[in-house]
DNA sequence: AACAGCTTTCGTACACTGTACGAAAAAGCT
DNA sequence: AGCTTTTTCGTACAGTGTACGAAAGCTGTT
């Protein structure tokens, strides 16, 4: 009863999906920078080399933290109107990614998905072989509405946070600058449309999300 | 003659722009993880700890390489049409992001523009303006090109470098969970068109891109 | 020639990283 | 009880970024 398996007394019971769950939380926490096999032992209550039992190294970590995102991704559902079920993917998986901002840039790095990652793929290619799309037609709207998704997941973490007034402090340093004259069209666009007090770049998501599934279309030709 | 300045004799003389030369030439030969103040002085032929005299740490030597990338990418002309400069502009980022994909991942953590970013940025949008796109048509298309162009690379930076036939490795392990008949389509997408022998998925990048400039148009409603 | 004052280099040391190796402890089984 | 497998973790090592301060080199003035 009180052995490796369920924690009977006060025992917090290691296992796989603890340290990449707990690892998960200190990325969102502290940043993926702070995320340390021995930082992240001392949050889970256990010592460093314990976490090799259940880990073969670090890489296997960021991972398993790679493929929790993707499965946290609204996964779609084959068979309903294809555009309706692409379109929500996309903001989840935006919104996901606002969430966990460093996954983005584990992204490059990462050489084999993980299950979630697979499952997810999977069923949004159905969504879409099932809306109509041929096979290559598949293909390019996934690369297209995926290349779009996580680049601007990408724009979008390069800025401070997200709140009501940081485009301005982001704005501030480098308005210094253009004191010179020297870039009016950034001067331009940063004063009239990003400094804007209700402003919020996250809301164009939408607009180029649009544009794309509107000119996104199966049958006939490519 | 003989000073701190021009190397007369065979003095390779230190700079800050040898610094990052040097850097982006080992990010780019070793991969950005290989690259570390120790292994960079021993490259340039000096100590560690006299980089610090050009660079104030490591972070900054990032800013840099971030910097040296975008003055690669070729900058639009205002005044030109505004679709071939775009379209000229974003084949020229991708190809930059090739060759370059550690790039991508430093993004997403950079936090000030460098000069060179700032005087692209400047080039593309004046381009925009001068092509008919109101201020916020403008941020707009701007937002849109580039999240597409960044997710590409990205994707694109997690494959297989690229050259004949690396696809088929790529699938080759994964195919094996496929044998249980978990992912059909996956299987279907693989086998029909990404492991085609002639399939180069760099080449999705133009349609995509085609899409998008088609469907971007200035005047009238946004 | 000697000194002073820059600029530029770099040796040493410290706290921190991932993890190889192997010992120790705990649990399960006969 | 003992034996075996599973799970934990102490120690040690090579590598990281960089603070601090000493040294060296160069320039200009006397």
């Amino acid at each position: 009863m009180t052995g490796a398996s369920e924690g009977a007394a006060g025992r917090p019971e290691l296992s796989r999906g603890k340290v990449l769950q707990k690892a998960l939380e200190l990325a969102d926490a502290r940043g993926i920078a702070a995320l340390s096999i021995r930082s992240l032992a001392q949050s889970i209550g256990t010592k460093p080399m314990s976490l090799y039992y259940y880990v073969a190294n670090k890489e296997e970590i960021l991972d398993g933290l790679v493929d929790l995102v993707f499965a946290e991704i609204s996964t779609p559902q084959a068979g309903r109107e294809w555009k309706e079920q692409m379109r929500r993917r996309a903001h989840s998986a935006r919104e996901v990614l606002r969430r966990h901002p460093w996954a983005i840039g584990l992204l490059e790095s990462r050489k084999v998905p993980g299950p979630e990652t697979l499952k997810h793929h999977e069923a949004t290619l159905a969504t879409l072989r099932a809306g109509g799309f041929t096979v290559e037609q598949t293909a390019r709207a996934y690369s297209l509405l995926d290349s779009y998704i996580y680049g601007f997941a990408l724009q979008e973490a390069g800025l401070p946070v997200s709140g009501g007034e940081p485009m301005a402090q982001v704005a501030a340093p480098i308005m210094e600058r253009f004191a010179t004259g020297e870039y009016p069209y950034l001067v331009e666009i940063a004063t009239q449309v990003v400094m804007q007090p209700d402003y919020d770049y996250g809301n164009e998501f939408g607009y180029g999300l649009e544009l794309i599934l509107e000119a996104l279309k199966p049958a006939s030709a490519g």
